[in-house]
DNA sequence: ACGTCCATGTAGCCAAGCTACACGATGGGT
DNA sequence: ACCCATCGTGTAGCTTGGCTACATGGACGT
């Protein structure tokens, strides 16, 4: 039994097709195929069936990549004991953030973890609107991803789940909007509002609908943006009024946004990192995961002050 | 990181010589030796130290050593899955016994497993005189070891101990004996007698001790036997009495041999299956405990009732 | 019906890991 | 104090497992 062989099965698992685990893995799908074939005959039963253009696991296919989970999980570990041993993180640590998490965390995260020689961080944005977050686990050591509250999504895959804040999310409203004065607004305040909303399918949907029922009407959406900027440039010119993660806003233009809490609405998203268990285990990967915890904490500590 | 290369480095940890790693692995010296440099090379740090002719294990050596077993688990939980898959147990099993264990229990579980075809057993029995139980988990996939009650020597080693049964001790008695028409015998009945005992060393000492103590005098032991039919024979000759185990007793000439509970005595021995937690994992390891543990318990219940 | 994409065979190459043998070092036995 | 058994470790050379390159056949979309 070989865990290279394991590894790719798991891999198969995760991506459904043979020619995608060799790219993955820099190997030919030819050199995919035989190992698993190798594997099939040592199991003695069959462990993938075609399914039209490409492969499905069987139930003991399946089951068996749920083990090679645990296995990739010890052997990472192991290789944690000694990178302990050796009082360093070292090795590449792959990101995708979406830009607000990745503007207000990670500037500091790298200036924090520049102390530690030997560790590279590779980071990469993604649009959120067209990102799969626990998919991108396959090709990234941390995913930073955000939901909202009580709702995790991806506890049932089996990834590693670390939350690092919970960012509050306000309403935004020019200067010089009629509200502009209030240290708060509820629900009924802003039903009326023409608002700036994200696209379909984001998780800040769900508020928008709770202001509809507690304010008692329907929200006029004028625009759909997934970036942050553009839609506090919209803000600020009038245009309409719309959710804000507290922390990240601002910035470009000070003093003509302000930002309102939501009475009465739980109006809070959760940023949280995920990571397949195996990459959680190293050294490396949870040293750059300290960093954002600690920086995560610092900066909710600023606002809150 | 190679799962053989941590194999290796296991074995050392047990075996504390590269040759005896390299008997054990059907491989010569030389091929370990180059095995564990390689380990030490992508380690970065040493792992092995030289003493006098063998090697020894460094901290970190030994922290690794540690975590391959993890990996070691892992591995055959998921061989375990997919004999799970085909339902049936394969392959070969090791196992140790002393004698009066093996006497009891194995044949009714070698009769019991002979209904799963491709599943076989292989039976020793090894002198606990001679033998150190905790050690034969090298060789061996399951130990059948003796412990007295409470005292489990063999948990802080890493190893998986699957209790089996507690037999009492008695204390045989030849029938024409004056206190073979007693129910029970306490400890002051008979310290004054002569004892056949058993090798130094072994657990049953201990409670020649506390019948010293608890009778008040000092015990008469007239010769020293590691096999039981041995001392069987000299009890049933008149020339001294001995503690025996009540299971497994008699059988060659009954009617000749009594046994009488020794009261206020805590005279019992616990009957215990010792092995490497990674081949506890196997499936066809996992059957014949468990074969094992049922044999045990009908044993057990045959004679009580 | 065609082209494309996928999985999978075959031939051949490269490297990892083994054996065989030799050498220096250590420690017990006489 | 010597000798010799034993242990770990180098070096040379072979075997084999796993890869690439290329070719083949089946499934889907247009």
């Amino acid at each position: 039994m070989d865990v290279q062989r394991l590894e790719l099965l798991r891999e198969l698992a995760e991506r459904h097709s043979v020619t995608a685990v060799a790219r993955a893995t820099h190997r030919t799908p030819s050199a995919v195929s035989q190992q698993l074939k190798v594997l099939e005959r040592e199991a003695g039963l069959p462990l993938t069936e075609r399914s039209g253009r490409g492969l499905v696991l069987t139930d003991a296919g399946r089951a068996l990549a749920r083990s090679a989970t645990d296995v990739a999980v010890a052997l990472e570990r192991a290789t944690a004991v000694w990178d302990e041993f050796r009082n360093r993180a070292t090795g590449e640590v792959s990101l995708v953030t979406f830009p607000t998490a990745g503007q207000m965390l990670l500037p500091g995260v790298l200036q924090q973890l520049a102390a530690h020689t030997g560790l590279i961080v590779k980071c990469t944005d993604m649009d959120p609107e067209l990102s799969d977050f626990p998919a991108l686990t396959s090709d990234f050591d941390i995913v930073l991803a955000h939901s909202m509250r009580g709702q995790v999504p991806w506890g049932g895959r089996g990834l590693t789940v670390v939350p690092l804040m919970t960012e509050p999310l306000d309403v935004g409203l020019p200067t010089d909007h009629r509200l502009a004065g209030r240290a708060s607004v509820g629900a009924a305040d802003v039903v009326g509002e023409t608002w700036i909303g994200v696209p379909d399918g984001f998780p800040f949907e769900r508020i928008v609908h709770e202001i509809e029922q507690q304010g008692g009407g329907r929200v006029q959406v004028s625009q759909r943006f997934a970036d942050m900027r553009l839609v506090e440039a919209f803000i600020m010119a009038g245009l309409g009024i719309a959710l804000v993660p507290r922390y990240t806003s601002g910035g470009s233009q000070p003093g003509r946004l302000v930002l309102k809490p939501l009475r009465g609405v739980d109006a809070e998203r959760q940023i949280v990192a995920l990571m397949r268990p195996d990459r959680a285990e190293r050294l490396a990967v949870r040293t750059v995961i300290d960093a954002l915890r600690t920086r995560a904490a610092r900066v909710q500590a600023e606002h809150t002050s």
